[in-house]
DNA sequence: CAATCGTATACCCATATTGATATGTAAAGA
DNA sequence: TCTTTACATATCAATATGGGTATACGATTG
């Protein structure tokens, strides 16, 4: 079996960082497929693909305008991951690491003796 | 070219569901290898290898203890994910929402004339 | 020292990937 | 209608993957 697609979820999409440079650009609003090319220096036919992935997953939608097709960002698709990751969020608050370091030295001190 | 490495960075190690199986694990406390095999219903092997790409990316760390291995997490290294996504957590928002729909109406206003 | 336990690593396989390039297609313009 | 524009898709190459299984290795135990 080989790597999980990078259309099963949006932690996969997400795992390219051209993917995320692209989210990155829609952030700031609609754009279209040759501006995307433009803004990041890839060939058409990567960003392309790269908007396909993001469209697989949820994370862009597109609209046609003539010849043109107009991506736009759903950040909802990425709703999971921040919500995954936010559970550590409080770890590795400074507070923790000083109660961390306390844990540490106290296992430091049993480990001496 | 391939894909990049899941020993590239955080979000690529993350991006496989069993090793942010692992990691979920490991926010309740240390575990040895063992323990996680049981848990996770993982064979050993694969256990290993998903915990050294973790170390790799510096998300847990391995503490020796006889003949046992004790792994712990390490969540600093999830920081630049959180980082991202977090950018993205306002624009989800409900009332960002209401406001996209408002927009979105204006829109079609716009294309119907 | 031999046997066993707990892990890590090596190997094979099938697969999905990214980059590059070429080609297909629909819309707009001459 | 022919050409150009704007994208999307197909193909090829190189590679890293995760699962399965076998094996190697260090520490502990007898």
């Amino acid at each position: 079996m080989a790597r999980a697609a990078t259309t099963a979820d949006a932690f996969n999409a997400v795992a390219e960082p051209r993917r995320r440079e692209i989210l990155d650009v829609l952030a700031g609003g609609e754009r279209t497929v040759n501006e995307l090319v433009q803004l990041l220096e890839l060939a058409q036919p990567h960003v392309s693909r790269h908007l396909r992935v993001l469209r697989e997953v949820g994370a862009v939608e597109v609209r046609d305008a003539g010849r043109q097709r107009v991506y736009r960002l759903q950040p909802r698709a990425l709703k999971p991951i921040h919500d995954w990751v936010s559970g550590y969020a409080d770890l590795w608050a400074e507070r923790f690491d000083l109660l961390e370091g306390v844990l540490d030295d106290l296992r430091n001190q049993d480990d001496g003796h």
